[in-house]
DNA sequence: CGAAATTTCGGAAACGTTTACGATGAATTT
DNA sequence: AAATTCATCGTAAACGTTTCCGAAATTTCG
């Protein structure tokens, strides 16, 4: 609402002329002490602040990155994000973040609204459907480098930040299996869910491993994987069965929460009669009782590593970088069966 | 790295001149329909965007908005964020964040990055101290209007929007007196903490109410309010005492998720011998087993209301807004002693 | 003391837009 | 046929900076 005050307000103040205050502010070295003094001070009186569009546009250098995340509010995102802006901020950069809700169209707009804020670089975590999409070519036909985060494309030149989600899975199942679980199931997510079947083929490795015949009955999918519902209605299904599995892994901690409630209805103790282990290591696997075992996904370091990266593709031109951030299984109480056998 | 391709670049390539472009794309009348089209042609074949940084120096117009929140990975500011964007991206504001971590010296410099970015609001959940500080000077001086979130000062001239915290703690605990608990405890954040002593005040208008007497030794404070780990500990000390309390109301759901822990420990069934209500109705909230009874917070309509607010500070240059949520309990399994009586 | 070097400053152009204004030519009117 | 209108376009200034270049004023040097 107020007038914004710049350089001219400073300098007609003092009777120099704008390019002497400019000079002053920006510790330039052919200034004399006195005016610089005075300059500086009045700066301060008149609270003044550059106008970072004007600075970047002259500068033509936009000290800016955009964060794209399908939704805000999960936490493993959050902590990405996190991330992202701690580094961001040590660098002196500006960060916009737009929520994509994976919706192909808003992830779009959103590369859009970047490209006219200039951004430098994009670091994106892309919904499901852009895996194989278009959205991406946006940015490459601007040569706007970009990391991906979570969601490795099928595109081999681009550059990533992921998990190793099958690995993962992996140990989850084989430390069921050294536990002395036999029937492990598997809760999925639906067939097209990229990370779901990161997750499933870790699944089918460590059985395979193990020579323990893979059963499809074992296996379930459900649609949505961020809540507790399908995993309840799902495991409800599997547990009401003669042949019911000991042990059941799930694609996230939420849907293994849905287990849990389904193990409490049927009065099946955990971990003693039914094993569990989750993903994510979110807020809620350390407050389940007993508490989740889980597969752990450090956001934050994932964040941090992937504006890393984008600094290192802007600043050095660098073509490619990717990194697999190697998982680790967190043991808590409901999948140790060991000091009760 | 590629170059920007400006008005410039398709004034040359059609031998027009820059302004006629401008016109064109902007839907002016005063020009001709087939250059028109020939421009908007060259435009989308050079994947022409506008840069934002010229158009909003030159209108002297910045649709930005900034947000300040404590903490990003928090559930409840993470929803209150995705209320701001929800409305904020129709309006087709761009939104900056910055995460203060409750750190003062960080907020200051997230107000002045701010308005160097010349936003034109400012939406801010202020840590603990700012609320009798002076960053917020920094935005009166440059009257730049702002919405405080969740946290009020004690200035009657901010406009704001919060939550009925004294009513949501009353709630919770005349709750629990109606359940039949008689010696209901509680565990506070530390002495200074606002929103802590707004629910303390609930709390004891509560027992006021129904004419229970106020006993100090059933009130604790902890010093980590996020993590359950000091609900933990003082409920233990709480618990370990011949006359102990039959139920405890938290601060927080995860102040409460430590109590759970320690009721385990000691065996004590919750709801039966100790009845637990938290605050926030958090994702753990519906995880815990029994689930946890708990004071909600809307951080989506509260975050859309505080856009809603701030808009029409910008635009109508009202002066004051206000607005407070009704306090709402979700009563769950871990407060229910009537059907066991 | 004159010339050269140094210090300190201002003028002007530029970044990519938008916009007020004027210019041009064609079409219409008288 | 001259005068007027109208459609279409270009010129130039402006937004708030930075920076190149040159101009004074001062100091240093021979």
């Amino acid at each position: 609402m107020a007038k914004r005050i710049g350089l001219k307000d400073i300098a007609e103040a003092l009777n120099v002329s704008v390019t002497t205050v400019s000079r002053a502010l920006n510790n330039k070295f052919d200034i004399n002490q006195e005016t610089r003094n005075a300059i500086l001070q009045k700066a301060d009186e008149l609270n003044y602040r550059p106008n970072a569009y004007a600075v970047s546009l002259r500068k033509n250098e936009y000290f800016t990155i955009g964060v794209i995340l399908p939704s805000i509010d999960h936490y493993f995102f959050s902590t990405v994000l996190k991330g992202i802006m701690n580094k961001a901020h040590q660098a002196n950069y500006l960060v916009l973040i737009g929520e994509s809700n994976h919706d192909l169209e808003r992830e779009k707009e959103i590369i859009e609204q970047f490209m006219s804020h200039c951004v430098t670089g994009v670091i994106i975590s892309p919904s499901d459907k852009t895996t194989y999409g278009n959205n991406l070519d946006l940015l490459k036909t601007r040569r706007i480098p970009f990391i991906l985060v979570d969601r490795p494309t099928n595109d081999s030149n681009h550059s990533f930040v992921r998990y190793d989600d099958p690995n993962g899975a992996f140990l989850a199942v084989e430390h069921l299996i050294q536990q002395g679980y036999k029937r492990i199931g598997f809760i999925k997510g639906y067939d097209y869910c990229v990370i779901s079947n990161a997750r499933y083929s870790g699944y089918k490795k460590a059985l395979a491993k193990y020579d323990i015949p893979f059963d499809e009955s074992l296996v379930k999918s459900c649609i949505h994987i961020d809540k507790p519902n399908d995993g309840y209605e799902l495991s409800k299904q599997m547990l009401f069965v003669k042949n019911r599995p000991d042990a059941i892994f799930c694609v996230t901690d939420n849907v293994a929460s849905g287990v849990y409630q389904a193990a409490i209805e049927y009065g099946i103790n955990v971990p003693t009669e039914l094993g569990i282990v989750g993903y994510s290591n979110s807020q809620i696997s350390k407050h389940l009782t007993p508490t989740l075992s889980t597969v752990e996904q450090p956001g934050i370091e994932m964040g941090e590593q992937a504006f890393a990266f984008l600094q290192q593709n802007i600043i050095g031109g660098v073509s490619r970088l990717e990194r697999t951030f190697e998982a680790r299984l967190v043991i808590r109480q409901s999948s140790i069966l060991q000091n009760f056998k």
